[in-house]
DNA sequence: CCGGATCCTAGTCGATACTG
DNA sequence: CAGTATCGACTAGGATCCGG
């Protein structure tokens, strides 16, 4: 019976950060209670991340927001926002105006989201066109 | 008509980070080609990353992978590692043994990722507590 | 201006059964 | 062992209408 040996290790740099998450790996992945999970599942829908930035230099309105996502809905848009301040990343402030107006404003928790944010936008613009040009290789090959 | 002042920037740090999402914000968000929108479409699903953290340190069978993360269906598995294939994230490796066996191997490009994740997992567990205290008082108000 | 409420569709994901 | 195929549930998300 053929098997395979154990496998060898990546040739170079095992960084520490490889062995952070060997020890995160036998860690409580299985369970809900799991952060990675957790906080992916909060972060990986497809505006959060882009209002925590928009918001990033300054608050801004409700309307502000939703100009800087041009093609956000305002269902999405309120539904997110809600989520962000039910996690304690924003804070939603209503000035009784009239029409009314409301401010969002990142706390000290939601600014503290942008710098791991900002690496990874940072290595999404760099490997962009890596990524984009492997996609194309694979497809062209599958047709 | 009563109409918010131009809002006031936030207190402290405007860091660089900061000013680079600034920078981020006026560029092409818009379309399709924006590549944080990409490359969040791509992680942001339910187990993108916790593969690419679980291949971290060395190369896996299919079968250790599904052993690693023990809730995840053999459909999934399959379907995620096949789109990071097709992102260049990863090589898979076909030993024709009998039974097959199949090795996942992250690339330089699969293993670059790995940085910017471990920030987030960083954050993610450093922040977990808090996030779900948040919650915890803002669904207790709610009820 | 800032939403809430409702309806509906398209994609995501899991369970199960089957194959080389 | 490492998948594929098919079905069906669930849900994210868009469109639209309404209200303070």
């Amino acid at each position: 019976m053929t098997r395979l040996r154990k496998s060898n290790p990546l040739p170079a740099a095992r960084s520490i950060l490889s062995r952070r998450f060997e020890a995160w790996r036998v860690q409580t992945l299985d369970a809900e209670h799991c952060p990675v999970r957790d906080v992916l599942n909060a972060i990986g829908d497809k505006w959060t991340t882009l209002i925590v930035m928009v918001l990033a230099a300054e608050p801004q309105r409700f309307s502000e927001i939703q100009r800087a996502i041009p093609d956000i809905s305002k269902r999405m848009l309120t539904q997110t926002l809600r989520d962000l301040e039910r996690d304690g990343m924003l804070t939603r402030k209503v000035f009784p105006t009239k029409p009314p107006s409301v401010q969002y404003r990142l706390t000290a928790l939601g600014q503290s989201l942008l710098d791991p944010l900002a690496h990874l936008v940072l290595w999404a613009e760099s490997t962009h066109a890596e990524i984009k040009s492997a996609r194309r290789s694979y497809d062209r090959l599958a047709s």
